[in-house]
DNA sequence: TTGGCAATCTGTAACGTTTCAGTATATTGA
DNA sequence: TCAATATACTGAAACGTTACAGATTGCCAA
């Protein structure tokens, strides 16, 4: 007739999700003995431990991640911020699957936070770091004096930016070697007789866009070409304005013999451009675009393609936050990443 | 000389995150009031909610996650399950920032649960659900008989599925209409004049191959035109492969005059095979094919396109798990995005 | 006056974890 | 022998939230 509701602690059903006291009822042990044991703390006796993991392991005991975070603010999250508007398609997937491969045997999940351009891209990073709801972050499209480096580094949270800076503050981070992909595909181009160059440029103020324009700039010089100025797009811009841009380039008389592109959906426009101005590709002007998938070779097979391995980007900016969380030396955790050589097609 | 820890409670120094405890201390309310008050319950009088709410937004409080979550078992967290190996570039991209427009105004954060072809796709599915760690799902890449499905389904976690399932069991979903898109594939190339087809369909055992092989199947019959078998290759195979398999077939005397394709990149492979077999896209031989970015009009102009959307596909499955979590009818959470017409061409 | 009731508000416990401050027992050193 | 110490373990408290079971007040009907 009372048929009042089940007090706990007698949930022995094994129904419910175990708990360290779950544990702890099965084991004979306190909660906190079983807890110490499973985290390998030196105070537990060597039988006792390898007992509490064992039973641990049989019923499949997973630690709550509510009740970690609540006690030690430690989240389990990595937090990749995007740009929803302007990040390049295959880099989100690719970046993703990256990150994704490095923390699989971690206890960390992934979340994306988007922002979108009418956004500050400050936002979004205040609002993780305010909220606690990471213990790492990811950001790309870095600029040389980032704010958000610079507001993550004063609030202590462990970040990778995708690019470098450029303010004198240490932090991780991976880049592609953009100076020495512009300077690579400058001197294939002078090796086929090409000297009045082009570039369509990363977007203005990421810290890419220079690395990128000085190494254009600085083989130039080396191998004796000149620029042809094409400042008026870069590879944020629509398809639509790419293409129109460069058909007016390409119609001038003083048109470039060779372009150099940023990013493969721009050289799509640029292609595009090129055939609408009448000109032929590999006859009147040679491409070389950096790709981070193997279509352009199937798009045209007159393009010269650099390869920017966005997966592996994504594994080494996981790896290093992960370093960092786990205590290791900003400093020690920056890696850039060589081109390869420039590829022509080959059958 | 006595520096011992400083006691909790007094923390009025405004640096720390404000809590409900916070809150209590300047309202001169109960905890309990407040955390009621801030959910708008009935038995708050209504200037005290008012109040409370009042100074909740002045400090800028969020309810912290995690005592949230530990306290209610609800995560705010929405799960998109992805195979890290076969998911379209574009789909991963635009499918979460889909859903990231739609959580956007919402506590919910978007975790990304990978799987690769090695493993079970159901596993990512039962960690999920067995660690609680969201409180809604979406999957891709669904079967008719899906065993993701039916697991939860049991489990009682609302989710939603890219495709549709055929089991006889109601569950949220979104889908675009292959079978119309192949329909509309087959007749738009019999208006050309164009009678014997071959398809490019989607990876076998998933649902839509079957939508998108009747709605070919069907479309020939209605037209009159054939079909020219292509059963050794779908979607999923790599790009060298279709692109060998379509040089094969389009050698044989019997080759197809139409070829629909159920991809972009298949299509560039598929292009690329009946240009090594010599023949002329547009006058041997039209493709039509879905695509979800704009590219395949740059590549050759004398492709026929049909836009599928999976920005869209995205807001949809958000909007479809919230639903779900938000106590709406499963049914009622179901929608079909009808292709729009096959687009030739426009300078 | 009393009891009943509605309207507001409050303290306590609990979610699962880790940390702090122990306790109990065995071991060591002198 | 006794105290000091090391070893192995433990209960209670706390993280921030919500649910439960009251508590207080004022008002009204009987």
């Amino acid at each position: 007739m009372d048929r009042r509701v089940k007090k706990k602690d007698d949930d022995t059903s094994g129904k419910e999700r175990p708990t360290l006291k779950t544990l702890a009822f099965m084991t004979g042990l306190g909660v906190t003995t079983v807890s110490r044991a499973l985290k390998d703390a030196p105070e537990i006796g060597a039988e006792t431990r390898r007992r509490v993991q064992l039973v641990a392991k049989q019923i499949g005991y997973r630690p709550n991640r509510a009740g970690v975070r609540l006690r030690t603010g430690k989240t389990n999250v990595i937090s990749l911020v995007l740009d929803t508007e302007r990040e390049i398609m295959s880099f989100v997937s690719d970046i993703i699957y990256g990150v994704t491969e490095v923390i699989a045997d971690t206890p960390y999940h992934l979340i994306v936070t988007p922002y979108s351009r009418s956004q500050d891209p400050l936002d979004p990073v205040r609002y993780l770091v305010e909220t606690g709801s990471a213990d790492g972050v990811i950001i790309s499209r870095t600029q040389p004096n980032d704010p958000r480096a610079r507001y993550m580094l004063e609030r202590g949270i462990p970040f990778a930016t995708h690019g470098r800076t450029d303010m004198g503050l240490v932090h991780p981070y991976h880049d592609f070697d953009n100076y020495a992909f512009a300077g690579e595909a400058v001197r294939y181009l002078a090796g086929r007789d090409r000297n009045r160059l082009a570039l369509v440029t990363p977007p203005v103020g990421l810290t890419y866009y220079g690395h990128t324009v000085n190494g254009f700039a600085d083989a130039l010089s080396e191998v004796g070409a000149s620029e042809v100025p094409f400042n008026t797009v870069s590879i944020d811009h629509t398809i639509e304005q790419i293409r129109m841009r460069t058909a007016q380039l390409m119609r001038r008389d003083d048109r470039p013999d060779g372009i150099v592109s940023s990013a493969a959906a721009a050289t799509l426009a640029v292609v595009a451009g090129i055939e609408d101005a009448g000109l032929t590709l590999g006859r009147d002007v040679d491409v070389v675009s950096k790709q981070s998938s193997e279509l352009l070779h199937l798009f045209r097979r007159e393009l010269l393609v650099v390869n920017e391995n966005f997966r592996l980007a994504g594994s080494e900016l996981a790896r290093a936050v992960l370093g960092w969380i786990g205590g290791k030396e900003p400093g020690s955790l920056q890696s850039l990443s060589k081109p390869g050589e420039v590829l022509p097609y080959r059958g």
